[in-house]
Formats: C-alpha cells, sequence, structure tokens
DNA sequence: CATCCACAGGAAGGACGGGGGT
DNA sequence: ACCCCCGTCCTTCCTGTGGATG
C-alpha cells in the first residue's frame, strides 16, 4: 500500500497545469502571431469609435493559432470596450458543431437575450423571425458585436453567410463584424459572390509555423504546465521538429509534449527525456488510426482487410488482385459486392486517410495500375479483428493464382 | 516505334435518406 | 404532414495513359 501512494504521489510531480496543454486553451500570450495580432486588432478597432468595422475571412491549416488568435482579440475587445464604456460582444461558434443556418442565427441570438427573457427554443421557430429578433437584439446593445464562425466551411449552405454579413444594413445604433475562420484555401471560391465580397472585405492568412518558432510555443507553455526541471534539454526541440515536419501544427506539438508527460508519468519517471516522446509519436499516431479504422464504413472496412491480407502474402498488391480478395472476403462475409469501379474509389479514400498507400506504377505491356501496401498492418489488423461484424481473417488464404487463369 | 495491357479517373444518373421549407 | 432539395453512395459507361514488348 505505502509503495501505490508513494509512487502516485512521486508522478503528481511532473505536471504542474495540465490544461494549458489542452487545444482548447488560449494563452495570454501568442508568440510568432503579433502580425496577425495587430491586423486583425486594427480592422476592428474602428468599431470602438462608432464606425463600421470590416468582415474579415481567416484561413490557415490546421494548428496555426487561428482560433487562439480569434478568442485572444475577443478577450482584448471585450476588455477595451470596458474601459472606453463602448458596449462590446464576443460571440464564437464552431461551425462544425452548430452547422445548420437555424442553429447559428439561434445561438448568436440567444447570447443577446437577457436571462429572463425567453430563449430562442432549438426548432420551432420561423428562421426569419429568428433573424429579426437577432438585429432586434442587438440593436438594443448600442454597442459592437463581433461574431467569430470558426470552421465556416462546414456551414450547410452560404444563406447564413448571406444574412449575417449584411446585417450592418439592417442595424441603426449597433455594428456588427463577422470572422470567418476556415483552413481550406478554396472555400471562398465556390461562394455566393455577393457572400464573398461581403465577408472576404478584409483577409488573413495564417502561415504554418516554423521549427523554431514551435520551439518558442511550447516553451512558453512548458513554463506554465510543468514543474522545474522536469522536461530535459532536448525533448521541446524534437516536439516542435516532429510536428514542423508535418506542416508546422502548434496542436501537434501540444499534444505530442502532453503526452509525452503522461507516459513518463504513467511510467513514474521522474523526467521527461526523448524516450518519451517516441513513445507519445508511436501512441498518437496508433490513437489515430485505430480512431480511423473503428469507424471506416463497412466496405472501406473489407477494402481495407484484403489490402492487409492480400500484402501479407504478396508484399505488394495491384488493384485487379486486392479487388479479386475483396470479392472472397465479400461473399464470405455475406456482403454485397461493389463493382471495382467503386473499390478503386474506396482505395483512393484509405490512401487520402494514409492508413494504407497506393500509387501509381505503370508495368508497361501489363498495363498501368496502383500498387498498394499497408503501412502499419499489425496494428490496423487487430482493431479489425475486433470487430464482430467482419468475417474472421484467421488462417484465411487468398488463391489469387487459380482466379487470375 | 506502335501497340496494347490493366487499370485511372471523369461524367451522368439512380437509389436513398435526412433536413428545411411550406 | 408533406414535399422537395441536396448530399452520399454506388453503378454504368467511358476516355485516357506510361511504358515493356514485339
Amino acid at each position: 500500500m505505502k509503495d501505490i501512494f508513494h509512487d502516485l504521489l512521486a508522478s503528481r510531480s511532473i505536471f504542474k497545469n495540465k490544461e494549458v496543454l489542452r487545444p482548447s486553451y488560449v494563452p495570454d500570450f501568442l508568440p510568432h502571431r503579433e502580425k496577425q495580432i495587430n491586423e486583425l486588432a486594427s480592422i476592428l478597432a474602428p468599431a470602438l469609435r462608432g464606425e463600421t468595422p470590416s468582415n474579415v475571412f481567416i484561413y490557415g491549416k490546421t494548428g496555426t493559432g487561428k482560433t487562439a488568435v480569434a478568442k485572444f482579440i475577443g478577450k482584448q475587445l471585450m476588455e477595451k470596450g470596458r474601459q472606453l464604456k463602448v458596449n462590446t460582444n464576443f460571440v464564437y461558434i464552431n461551425c462544425e458543431i452548430v452547422d445548420t443556418q437555424y442553429r447559428v442565427l439561434q445561438n448568436v441570438a440567444n447570447h443577446f437575450i437577457k436571462a429572463w427573457e425567453e430563449r430562442i427554443p432549438f426548432t420551432g421557430w420561423p428562421t426569419d423571425e429568428v433573424y429579426s429578433r437577432l438585429i432586434h437584439s442587438i440593436e438594443r446593445t448600442k454597442g459592437v458585436a463581433v461574431i467569430v464562425l470558426d470552421e465556416v466551411d462546414k456551414l450547410k449552405g452560404d444563406e447564413v453567410l448571406y444574412n449575417l454579413s449584411r446585417m450592418n444594413y439592417d442595424l441603426k445604433d449597433a455594428r456588427t463584424s463577422i470572422i470567418g475562420i476556415s483552413n481550406d484555401l478554396k472555400f471562398t471560391e465556390f461562394l455566393d459572390p455577393r457572400v464573398k465580397s461581403s465577408l472576404g472585405e478584409e483577409n488573413l492568412v495564417f502561415p504554418p509555423y516554423s521549427a523554431d518558432e514551435l520551439c518558442d510555443i511550447l516553451g512558453e507553455r512548458a513554463k506554465m504546465a510543468f514543474n522545474e526541471e522536469v522536461i530535459e534539454d532536448n525533448v521541446i526541440p524534437l516536439c516542435a521538429a516532429l510536428a514542423a515536419q508535418e506542416h508546422g501544427d502548434a496542436r501537434r506539438a501540444l499534444d505530442l509534449l502532453r503526452v509525452s508527460a503522461e507516459i513518463a508519468e504513467r511510467l513514474g519517471d521522474k523526467k521527461v527525456t526523448e524516450k518519451h516522446v517516441r513513445m507519445a509519436e508511436n501512441k498518437i499516431e496508433l490513437d489515430r488510426v485505430t480512431e480511423i479504422v473503428r469507424t471506416l464504413p463497412i466496405q472501406s472496412k473489407i477494402v481495407l482487410m484484403a489490402a492487409i491480407v492480400g500484402t501479407e502474402f504478396y508484399d505488394s498488391l495491384t488493384t485487379g488482385e486486392l479487388y479479386l480478395i475483396y470479392k472472397d472476403l465479400c461473399r464470405r462475409a455475406g456482403i454485397n459486392v461493389l463493382t471495382q469501379r467503386r473499390v478503386a474509389d474506396l482505395i483512393s479514400e484509405l490512401d487520402m486517410l494514409g492508413i494504407i498507400n497506393a500509387r501509381i506504377i505503370s508495368k508497361g505491356r501489363y498495363g498501368r495500375t496502383r500498387e498498394i501496401d499497408v503501412s502499419s498492418s499489425t496494428k490496423i489488423k487487430e482493431v479489425l479483428e475486433k470487430d464482430d461484424t467482419l468475417p474472421n481473417l484467421k488462417d484465411y488464404k487468398p488463391k489469387l493464382q487459380s482466379k487470375l487463369l
């Protein structure tokens, strides 16, 4: 018993505050985003002077600090508003979760509705009534409202964007600014031109972080997250370098650091070392693959299974060979067989998810096809074997030769 | 050098299901 | 309550093509 408590107490000594490493945490200091912060601030500043601010469109890949900067600005703006006695409101909406026109309007409107007033229900009201209620509530504040739509590309339909971005025309005493955030560069191309011009009055690009910049970010957070002297010197540069290889994703770097420390803690080690980072890298990858595989539709699972079974016996497969195995597996499992055209698309999807590799090769006279292999096949196989909707692949042997005749 | 394999991958359309508008 | 539109999944049909082989 004593030993158990001893271990637990010892392991407490790594983290001081784990929360600051979580993606949801918004730090007070954002290294290497000063330029973006200043630009965004100068775009929104007119609002505090009673002028109408522009709408902004922000884009950049995942983990480049888009959301953090937006939330940070929101906080600052609220503070400045209090100082200047201007009524400021900041609404943050993640469109991946709130993804329909009605729910966006409802969410924004409810933000402005006072506690004792009737809130707008989840469903039931005509959309235009929600809109006019929203306009009315904002008008009443006689102040500034900044509305952030994170992941705007996930929004179904662009009507909401149109309505929201032209709200200023319906307002007299209040002003709004819409900030749209997206990681899809081509997103605006598909928008209604009117929305495009009103939302994209200003554009901000967030470039990926370099390895050095990631180091600074991690260092800053590590000071808050960990106790003194628990992180070895090479750990942070390593996390930064690994994340920079991907696409300068700060979230990934922070995850690596956090998981490394968690592993160290669980192992009862007093310091986080390079070894833990390597283990963390592995664990994160395994978790990612597991999650992807687990949530794959049945047909994709069968295709993946065919790829694994096939590569176990032949070191690379062509689309045609994979398809033969796939058909056989389907018949055994009593699942309907898709056409080769469709299976080819499923193979592409699996390739894009990064759980198989499929590259186009030409075998000259013997055709052009994709060569397929599987990166971490044993991990994937484990996940697939636990799935009881699939045929059991123990002792299964593909018989290509006879089928190919 | 033309040929020709075994596909890649685009186009069009059918079936189906869910969500929003009326 | 109903319908319609849209997205997803899948099929059918099709044209395009890199490069070993004759």
